[in-house]
DNA sequence: TAGGCCATCTGGTCCT
DNA sequence: AGGACCAGATGGCCTA
């Protein structure tokens, strides 16, 4: 049987990690906090083993020393799970702190690509993009308007050598100058693990907007607009699809 | 029901 | 020391 202290200790330590709203690791807690209950006896070997050796020679004899043994073995131990309770809602409370802060960071991080989505063309249908299309799509975008920039810059009117229209990281699809290297890793798992893995057919999924037979775009499209972009710049771009 | 996406927890590592 | 960042694990929800 736990003392009353070995059992107000480890209530205070289950409930400090119980009221917060951290549910998922609730259960190693309950499971922490049974073992912290667990009884005095249970912290045994270490008390047994000094069975005898401490104490003043020869007075362990009587029933007066046998005593304060035993009470002596008892402090120890309360003291052993006060301490252990401590260490333990410590670093329970340290977890839930950074639980917590790391939930916030990826609000924020959910909130910037939420902002992101909200300056992106948008699709009819009210389809919210996943991530991953969001970040591709993003980036296919602001390609896209860049290239629109420097197409007008140059005076030309949208078309050009497809090998210039390409972004850099279709550059390994196609001989010509080098430029940075892509990091297939970095577009996400999956059927189209780099911009060139899409743009090896680029029309393929009946579920893109590009594959779409009345497919069109540019301003007042209502399926998929990309305001002012030159009509043939996203059939001479491969790597130009929100979906793979 | 399998697979995709997502939120959350968690422990490790790096930085201030 | 504490916070930020990261990647792996896990479980829930949804859809084909």
């Amino acid at each position: 049987m736990p003392g009353p202290l070995e059992t107000s200790l480890s209530d205070l330590d289950c409930a400090s990690s119980s009221s917060t709203s951290d549910l998922s690791g609730f259960l190693t807690d309950e499971e922490d906090c049974a073992r912290l209950q667990q009884p005095t006896s249970a912290s045994g070997p270490p008390m047994t083993a000094r069975k005898g050796s401490p104490g003043i020679p020869g007075a362990s004899d009587t029933p007066r020393a046998q005593d304060d043994e035993q009470e002596r073995r008892r402090r120890r131990g309360r003291a052993r799970v006060r301490s252990e309770a401590l260490l333990h809602s410590l670093r329970r409370s340290r977890r839930v702190k950074a639980n917590d802060r790391e939930r916030n960071r990826m609000h924020n991080l959910n909130a910037a690509l939420d902002a992101l989505r909200s300056v992106l063309p948008s699709f009819p249908d009210d389809t919210k993009l996943t991530k991953i299309e969001t970040l591709r799509f993003a980036y296919n975008y602001i390609w896209a308007l860049a290239e629109t920039l420097r197409l007008a810059d140059q005076g030309l009117p949208g078309g050009g050598a497809r090998e210039r229209l390409l972004p850099p990281q279709c550059a390994p699809c196609l001989p010509g100058p080098p430029s940075p290297a892509s990091d297939a890793e970095s577009w996400g798992s999956g059927a189209a693990a780099s911009p060139c893995a899409a743009a090896a057919s680029p029309l393929s999924d009946p579920s893109s907007p590009a594959a779409s037979e009345d497919f069109t775009y540019g301003p007042g499209d209502p399926l998929f607009s990309f305001p002012g972009l030159p009509k043939d710049l996203l059939h001479t771009t491969p790597c130009f699809i929100p979906y793979h």
